[in-house]
DNA sequence: GTCTATACTTGGATAGAC
DNA sequence: GTCTATCCAAGTATAGAC
């Protein structure tokens, strides 16, 4: 008898049912995640989340312990998201034209879901809340070493391979991909970012073209 | 008589008469940006840059109404001197890898005065709170037209020139910067972007070659 | 585990003396 | 123009009922 009582309040009502399924956690989650997406990081406050999920504010406490704990939690889940789709969508490209593309269609799916404003609003907010900063710095590492292990695989057997360290390449691709995400938030206007990728399409055969003809063995 | 009254006050005491030469806007304003690269953009309360400035909290709001609009003149302060100093550095550069030394050169120097910083809290603090969001958009936009200027001057009569779009260009060069930047700063350890002026410093005879061969005439 | 109520803190902003 | 004193709003966090 006792082991039925946690199902006992179930019943027809879904929204019920489904918060003991997926656990009060987390569905604090996704009330933060959706915050931060609807109304920055700034606004994002226990009680702003507890008000966004239906919840009570205290739950925050109960559960994370703090609401910058909340915040970091949150930016685990969108990341694991976001990676899944990224592993998924440019894992087995093995040319830069490609690689431009699906990143490119990617980075809409990124714009239109959210997902950017999140991280971008994140990045913000661990400069605003240096007790955020080394949280926030680790989570961003994976994404380095995943461009990394993309760009190793466009440039092998290019030339240019040998002469640009990976990983600066890595990082730089990713500190331009952050800052123009926060350039085009800044504005609410994103179509200099767009405008980046379509003329990463244009160029891009161009380094294919050195590539092949090996013009730069030096 | 009357007149005198304004110098009454000034006489040996030097910090004393410095406001009053400088005005006490003035002071603020170099208050408000110490304050945001000695305790970052959350801390930098009109209470916190009163303690800095050594003056009242009230005279904030006396002569800039909010602490956004202090903060939004203090971020043209500091951008007027960094341009200052760019245009210096850069503004008679004509080859690239000469471009890239000078620019790595002033990105360190931004990097130990901290105007860098500021830059970085400031962005991040746009992101938070959204009124600054504009003024803060239509700041950079300086930027990215000198940079341009730079871009133009520099791929005047390569083969690049007509393929690259200028205002991309330039636009990715400070999405770069900006997100190098943040980075960085994310997790106190300037050495990532320090090795990527480096990397571009040995890449970027490269392009040199690419432009001075004409193998990309299509 | 979840709620209500509330203590405590910080910071923006203003009134009014000087 | 500059100061003191204060009001007020918003937010974190906790205590304790249920």
């Amino acid at each position: 008898m006792i082991g039925a009582t946690a199902l006992a309040k179930s019943g027809p009502n879904g929204a019920v049912a489904r918060s003991i399924r997926e656990g009060t956690r987390q569905r604090i989650v996704e009330a933060a995640v959706q915050t931060i997406k609807e109304r920055g990081f700034a606004a994002t406050s226990a009680r702003a989340i507890a008000a966004t999920g239906g919840f009570n504010q205290a739950l925050v406490f109960y559960h994370f312990g703090s609401v910058n704990d909340l915040l970091v939690a949150a930016l685990d889940h969108t990341s694991a998201v976001r990676m899944a789709r990224y592993r998924a969508a440019i894992g087995s490209v093995t040319t830069l034209p490609e690689l431009l593309s699906v990143a490119s269609e990617a980075y809409q799916e990124d714009l239109a879901g959210g997902h950017i404003k999140v991280l971008a609003e994140m990045i913000a907010g661990a400069s605003a809340i240096p007790e955020l900063g080394p949280a926030i710095a680790a989570r961003m590492e994976p994404w380095i070493s995943f461009t990394e292990e993309a760009v190793v695989r466009v440039m092998a057997g290019s030339s240019l391979g040998p002469l640009v360290p990976s990983h600066d390449l890595a990082f730089a691709i990713v500190s331009l991909y952050l800052g123009a995400a926060m350039l085009s938030h800044l504005s609410a206007d994103a179509a200099p970012a767009e405008s980046l990728f379509r003329t990463g399409a244009k160029v891009s055969p161009l380094f294919e073209l050195v590539t092949l003809r090996g013009v730069v063995d030096i």
